[in-house]
DNA sequence: ATGTCCGCAACTTCC
DNA sequence: TTGCGGACAT
């Protein structure tokens, strides 16, 4: 086949604007609607510049937000132009930014070998921060539950100022223009601003005293220095011929400023986004980038996709609808060929339990009309939500699969055998003291507050990693502590002389002989759940050969892409469902104390993440609400009441018609499952 | 005086 | 589900 017919290939099944968005040349934005084929038309432009225009694939780069987003790009145009074939730079902002530090890490004043601090580290960071300024007396410390939201509050803006490329040393100058940018819609919200800003420098020569970079960092800093430095620009932008940019109505000042470095110079960039689903202003998006596009690019072009191609008629007019009330939007509507389909099914419940089961049982009775569950999804608003429903699940013998790509990355056990292999990698490594302070005590050796403070102001007296302080202190104490902590000790040294190579192996290695699976072993439970953690991550290590990659990844939350387990309904959060479409969808949790949430938010964002929601379903959409949840009482959520009457009608189809058929239902799954 | 274990609380959304 | 305060054990 010649690479030409490839082409078309790949541009077959097109529409007229698809294709025509595809090949189209200079700076592009295709507003494209939920459903009419974005991420389609973003691999056909990909392909279009490949076979078409013959740029070399490497010579590419697209990114995306989300690691899914990415190996979803990649396996697809690999699907049309063969294996390998993909550009080598698809990635997400935070991954491109890492390569791009990991070749000049100075830029940031890191060293080679810098690490990449998560939002918990971030928090840990600030936590000790703020504590310290307590202690000294610049402010009240509160009680500890607003100490905690404090510290979330004073780590959420610092990454939003990186976001807007606020230096640190500029933090107290523009302070103003912050709050003035994002609000501050009470005094805690304007202390934390002020702390904020007090903070950041701090905040990062803490950062760099240990070596790290936060997730902001990846991008701040070479974004920076491609606008001061005009050689170092050239360096990078010359690299590619063509930029692509997913979701680009989610991109903040740092990630736009960015692109238009690296593709002003021949104009090659080609944006696909959707002001009606930009749904991270929490994270410093601006919907402003895409709406202001035709202005900053004058010769740029946008090519609207309105013909939806996904969902039925009466899931399109019930998203119209609820995102109509948003007032500066770009403005389109949605269309579809198809008929109207089902009406959105509202089910209302007396509880959340009451939902959960409800939600089991109309699920096991659409399996039994023929349903596959994996064409099946049920989507909430916060995390939390999937704990009773993955109970009800259980109890009901529902395979389902959580959809939560960090979630694997942040658990504690995770974590913990992350810190053992970093103390064997070097512990007396700046970023081995916290590690130390993660493991020293896990499995429980004795070693609690008071000890590990000896420890932390030996350290600091005699400028010693943690790890070394712990083996002096105890290098003669004859106690029983001293002695298994001197055990443990001696064990980290011995691995850091392991010639074992596979980091799966060496991990499983440290956490036996440390006794950390001993502990879980005799943990219940909860300890077999871990242990399952464990054979998930030490498999996964096996395919990494450095250990700062297999750090990097940890932190950036890839890597544990599991193929969408078949036979098994998916749960996950609406924000996690962006990108995503399902035959049926379940959107659970509809109520005004939930969604939108009680706090005066954002509430355009609620509305577009409404939206969101519901474009994810292709047949049927069924939204269901809780009068009582948390012990306390709640109405229908205004977003329901946006959808017009004729689009929607009040279900019962969550309970059973009869106490038989509820039986008949269970029984028909538990002999499909064999129990 | 220290460390451990137990029960209770609250929790955005993501790289 | 982590993270804490408090009671208990060493």
């Amino acid at each position: 086949m010649t690479s030409n017919a490839l082409a078309e290939d790949a541009l077959v099944g097109l529409t007229a604007m698809q294709r025509e968005a595809a090949r189209q040349e200079g700076p592009v934005v295709v507003l494209a609607g939920a459903g009419t084929g974005k991420t389609k038309t973003l691999v056909a432009g990909v392909v279009d510049r490949i076979v078409r225009r013959r740029i070399p694939a490497h010579r590419i780069l697209a990114v995306t937000f989300t690691n899914k987003a990415a190996d979803e790009m990649r396996t697809r145009i690999n699907a049309v132009l063969g294996l390998g074939a993909a550009p080598s730079w698809i990635g997400t902002f935070h991954g491109h930014g890492r390569r791009q530090l990991r070749a000049d890490p100075e830029i940031a004043v890191l060293r080679p070998g810098f690490d990449i601090c998560d939002a918990e580290d971030s928090r840990r960071i600030v936590k000790r921060l703020l504590q310290r300024a307590a202690d000294d007396g610049a402010w009240e410390p509160g009680d500890a539950e607003t100490f905690r939201a404090r510290v979330r509050s004073v780590a959420q803006r610092i990454a939003l100022m990186k976001d807007n490329l606020v230096l640190p040393d500029q933090a107290e100058a523009v302070l103003d223009s912050q709050i003035a940018r994002f609000g501050a819609k009470s005094d805690e919200d304007l202390m934390a601003w002020q702390m904020a800003a007090a903070l950041y420098p701090a905040y990062q020569a803490a950062l760099r005293e240990v070596n790290c970079a936060d997730f902001g960092d990846l991008l701040l800093w070479p974004t920076v220095t491609m606008l001061r430095d005009e050689r170092y620009r050239l360096d990078w932008a010359r690299r590619f011929d063509a930029i692509l940019a997913d979701e680009f109505q989610d991109v903040n000042r740092l990630q736009y400023l960015w692109l238009k470095l690296l593709s002003r110079d021949h104009g090659e960039l080609f944006a696909v986004g959707d002001d009606d689903q930009s749904i991270y202003s929490w994270r410093g998006a601006s919907v402003g980038f895409i709406r202001d596009f035709q202005r900053e690019f004058p010769s740029g072009r946008m090519i609207p996709l309105e013909q939806n191609f996904r969902s039925t008629g009466h899931i399109l007019t019930a998203a119209n609808s609820v995102v109509a009330q948003d007032r500066n939007r770009l403005g389109k509507t949605l269309f579809t060929e198809q008929g109207d389909g089902a009406p959105i099914e509202i089910v209302a419940f007396s509880g959340g339990q009451q939902e959960a089961q409800g939600l089991a049982l109309e699920i096991g009775r659409r399996q039994l009309a023929g349903v596959a569950l994996e064409d099946m999804a049920i989507l909430y608003r916060f995390n939390f939500l999937s704990r009773m429903l993955e109970e009800e699940l259980l109890r009901a013998h529902i395979p389902y699969e959580l959809v939560n790509d960090t979630a694997f990355w942040q658990r504690a056990v995770v974590k913990d055998v992350l810190a053992l292999l970093r103390l064997a990698d070097g512990p007396d490594a700046l970023q081995g003291d916290e590690a130390f302070r993660r493991v020293i005590n896990q499995p429980a050796r004795g070693v609690g507050a008071k000890t590990l403070a000896r420890i932390e102001q030996l350290a600091r007296d005699e400028a010693l990693s943690l790890f070394a302080a712990a083996e002096r202190l105890y290098a003669t104490s004859q106690s029983k502590t001293a002695e298994r902590v001197r055990a443990f000790l001696h064990r980290v040294r011995d691995e850091e002389l392991s010639t074992e190579t596979a980091l799966g192996a060496r991990m499983r290695t440290l956490a036996e002989r440390s006794g950390y699976l001993d502990m879980l072993r005799a943990g219940g439970e909860d300890g077999v759940a871990g242990l399952e953690n464990l054979d998930e991550l030490f498999s996964l290590a096996m395919e990494f050969t450095s250990v700062e990659d297999l750090f990097d990844h940890a932190a950036l939350g890839s890597g544990t892409s599991t193929e969408a387990g078949r036979g098994r309904i998916r749960l996950m959060t609406i924000h996690g469902s962006k990108g995503l479409e399902f035959e049926h969808v379940f959107l659970v949790g509809w109520e005004n104390t939930l969604f939108p949430g009680l706090s005066p938010t954002n509430l355009d964002e609620e509305r577009r993440l409404a939206y969101v929601a519901l474009t994810r379903g292709r047949q049927r959409v069924s939204i269901s609400w809780c009068a009582w949840r948390n012990g306390r009482s709640a109405d229908m959520s205004p977003f329901i009441g946006d959808i017009p009457p004729e689009a929607r009608y009040s279900g019962w189809l969550g309970a059973a018609k009869s106490r038989a058929e509820a039986r008949a239902i269970r029984e028909a799954q538990e002999a499909a499952l064999g129990i």
